[in-house]
DNA sequence: TTATTTAATTTGTACATACAATTGAAAAGT
DNA sequence: ACTTTTCAATTGTATGTACAAATTAAATAA
């Protein structure tokens, strides 16, 4: 059987964009009952676990810059899932109704991962998620 | 030496976001020089290979929607690098001044592969790369 | 102590992307 | 021949993300 592949497939900035916007895709939709969309869900998790934490280290935490955060933050914070509070110059996040979605978030979270490992193997999934944090890890530090 | 991973590291969606923006911004970097962004320049390379494709034909090369398309085009047909030229229903797509661009966007192509294979080297990046590909073609059927 | 520098956060703005709805044209059914 | 269905392309709108600039507060230097 023949594959029909693209002429780009050997560029790992194609091949990466292509597969974070399919894997998004399939979050979103696992992610829809809660109607939160996958990054938020991150970010409540990440705030859940860590009472307290400063946008500066959420963003570390995600990957994500700091203003990236604040508007994500700031979405959420409008839903009342969480509540910012000054302090100097930092700014202290706290969860506030995370205790009744938590539980979804995690079990979606756990679906997505069924679905993935589903078509691709455990094991491969596994190895490709690894392969992929390390490469994004050692391209960030240039 | 130990690794500070993040919380998130075992998750497809986290890591293959993560990949996606670090390589994009590193591919931004390199098509700076021609003023044209990386999603732009797979377009102009699409089209010049192949003169009068039309936008369905383009989507499915990229990987992209086909709104998302209308939207690149409008933008490079702005700056006269390619013209859409109406015919019934269908709409052909035609390069333009791409020869004087083309040459300069595969030389920042080329720069791109060997700056992120002299991080992860080049079997590596390769194998990834393949397996990034692979998983998204499966994935995409669902 | 006051002035300067550094650091955390937020805001203004812009961009790539997608979905849903729309338009317009070809194809198929009657 | 006319109607209905299908299909390509585009437009309106929304979202996630980032950069540069602005704000505010802490830390350091004078």
């Amino acid at each position: 059987m023949i594959e029909k592949k693209s002429p780009y497939c050997g560029c790992l900035l194609y091949s990466a964009n292509a597969l974070s916007r399919v894997i998004t895709k399939m979050a979103e939709e696992e992610f829809a009952s809660i109607g939160v969309a996958p990054s938020h869900c991150f970010l409540l998790m990440t705030v859940h676990n860590q009472p307290g934490i400063q946008p500066t280290e959420i963003a570390e935490k995600m990957m994500l810059t700091p203003s990236t955060v604040t508007r994500l933050m700031a979405k959420m914070e409008a839903q009342r899932y969480l509540q910012r509070i000054s302090d100097g110059k930092f700014t202290l996040v706290y969860p506030t109704k995370t205790n009744e979605v938590y539980p979804v978030i995690l079990e979606s979270w756990r679906n997505l991962y069924r679905r993935y490992t589903a078509v691709l193997g455990e094991e491969v999934a596994r190895q490709l998620t690894d392969g992929i944090y390390s490469a994004a890890i050692k391209l960030e530090a240039r």
